[in-house]
DNA sequence: CAACCGAGATTAACCGGTTCACCAAGGCTT
DNA sequence: AAGCCTTGGTGAACCGGTTAATCTCGGTTG
């Protein structure tokens, strides 16, 4: 045995058989070759003897398939958030991976070296790729050139025709302003994510259209950008000092909304749901510990994970995929950081 | 070629060369084989031309070495939390892993299997594992006579000595009671977490201690467990149910106090500071997002998976550890959770 | 001129599995 | 008695790399 421990070519000498043998019976296979009862019980025995697990390099060499999957992310700023985003798209993402038998990797994208991405993903390590990454993502385009199965999710690309998973973030963004509308604000701002998120656009472009559908003309000095970490709070102090301030404001995330309670609160002494009104994105679990609690638009961040895995694992395994594309719907989550306009 | 693209012997062909004038060059090794540097550039042309990218499992298998560390973490709980742990835990898991040329596995562990996780683990996919886990995990005796190599992070264990990176916890239980001592308090209560976390065991040996240190018995009726999920409130309302309730309470971690501080303001209309004190553990970035902020003895999350990856890459390369375990010192982040007692 | 040497490569044996093609032996037809 | 299944296996090629040992060949050297 070599430092890795006992091979297969162990168990088939203690067994008194060839690898072959060990290897049919080990992997419960029934076609081809035929082992009888009583010398696949004598190889059972032997496995468990010498304690044999099969190297899953080899193996993943001989079969071309690892079952394992990469998760591919942003780094760092999928990182920054605090909110949970993150946190509740790793556990569905591996309880499912669990479930069905995968192994999960996490990939590190390399800075700015697309070359360096595409091969260590399809260096035969993974099966498959879940993508949480930025709207058209060449990253995307290069795999389907490669044939490597992937799913996008929580983003989709414009530029090939991969399966995603997503939310239908327009729908979330009118959610939200129509709440907000409905409550007799007039001066709704957005808080907007990085431009090169497909999530942060749609949802800036619904609040647009909504505005427009409630007869009002979007305008630049409502919107402002506020992405992970927090860097720049100057552009929302400019936002909140205007002469006529908005009185509710819609955020593309969670994370945004609380940095923005946070700035309201310690930095410009104005009180949620008192003095603006608020609604986040995401309904992760921070919206119950904020204070006030965050009103915000919920999408299933738990099961969509679960379902990018489950979906990438009929791409993987070749199967006939009739659901492409799996928009989940968004909801409303009234808590306590809105307030009507009297 | 293959499903799984060009092949070392593809790139040898078209240069005219042997796969093993490929595998030197392409690995830059100057021992043994020696190449001439026209022979070298028309090798590199080929590998360029092609495309080529070896493939991962075939030269892990033959090295016996796959630049992978595993990532072990006790499943779900260790995404339960929401107050940024375990992002900026896997924020510098990556960063280093990245840094130092490491690929990263997520390995869910098997319910109550625990031949699976040493198999899974030692199947050649990964040359190390860094183990986020309970105290004295039976995982740790088990791959420490396997020779894996491993280390513990934000625990360790008693049963072996195995090489680890943690902080102080006696320590900054210590800091934590002080503070709230020398703040007049008298009748301070802990937040305990899991029985089966090494950490969570020290720290409230660190508050029972420290209250002895000030002359003071350490009283039931003054510890409450609230892991996470914050699944049964019941005890903690008893806690502060009682005739004469605590003053100040310190936490095991920030999950544990924003959840009070939640359960303070909502269902018992206490307010933090001015009624209750509150330190937590950990001084996550929810710290500052809370309202009233949250004061927090800090452990540099980040720096501390770092260095667990760093030490582990030693371990791996059988290079000399002078440094098994690495332990870090906790400080005191004063924020507002906390008044003087008057 | 034979022996030697070093540069520059190749050959072949691994690494540890999977799997297809083939084989041996016994029992059943015809 | 030859042919033919059926059962129960084995042998060897292959997956795609790494690497120790060996080979070739022109130029020095004694």
């Amino acid at each position: 045995m070599g430092k890795n421990g006992i091979t297969i070519k162990d168990v088939a000498e203690r067994g008194g058989v060839s690898k072959t043998a060990v290897s049919y019976v080990l992997n419960g296979r029934q076609t081809g070759v035929r082992i009888s009862d009583e010398t696949r019980s004598r190889i059972l025995a032997a496995a468990r003897d010498l304690g044999y697990h099969p190297n899953a390099l080899a193996r993943g060499l001989a079969r071309r398939q690892t079952d394992t999957l990469a998760l591919v992310m942003q780094f760092p700023s999928v990182f920054s958030g605090w909110s949970g985003f993150t946190n509740e798209l790793m556990h569905g993402a591996t309880d499912a991976a669990t479930a069905l038998g995968f192994d999960l990797m996490l990939h590190t994208k390399a800075q700015d070296d697309l070359e360096r991405d595409v091969a260590a993903l399809t260096d035969g390590r993974a099966d498959g790729a879940l993508l949480l990454r930025d709207r058209d993502d060449p990253l995307a385009e290069r795999l389907t050139a490669r044939g490597f199965p992937f799913v996008q999710i929580f983003s989709h690309s414009s530029l090939v025709d991969a399966c995603s998973v997503d939310c239908d973030n327009e729908a979330g963004a009118r959610l939200a302003v129509e709440y907000l509308w409905g409550l007799g604000h007039r001066r709704i701002a957005h808080l907007s994510g990085s431009p090169h998120s497909a999530a942060a656009i749609e949802r800036l472009n619904g609040y647009r259209a909504t505005l427009r559908t409630n007869g009002v003309l979007p305008r630049p000095e409502w919107e402002c950008e506020m992405t992970y970490g927090g860097g720049d709070i100057a552009p929302f102090l400019a936002l909140m000092g205007q002469a006529e301030p908005p009185t509710a404001i819609f955020a593309w995330s969670d994370d945004a909304a609380l940095q923005a309670m946070r700035v309201l609160r310690e930095r410009l002494g104005q009180r949620v749901p008192e003095d603006v009104s608020l609604v986040g994105f995401d309904g992760t679990q921070m919206c119950d510990h904020a204070a006030p609690r965050l009103s915000s638009i919920r999408q299933p961040i738990y099961e969509m994970a679960m379902s990018g895995v489950s979906l990438l694992r009929q791409l993987v395994r070749r199967e006939v995929v009739t659901d492409r594309h799996l928009l989940f719907a968004p909801t409303l989550q009234v808590r306590d950081s809105c307030g009507r306009l009297t």
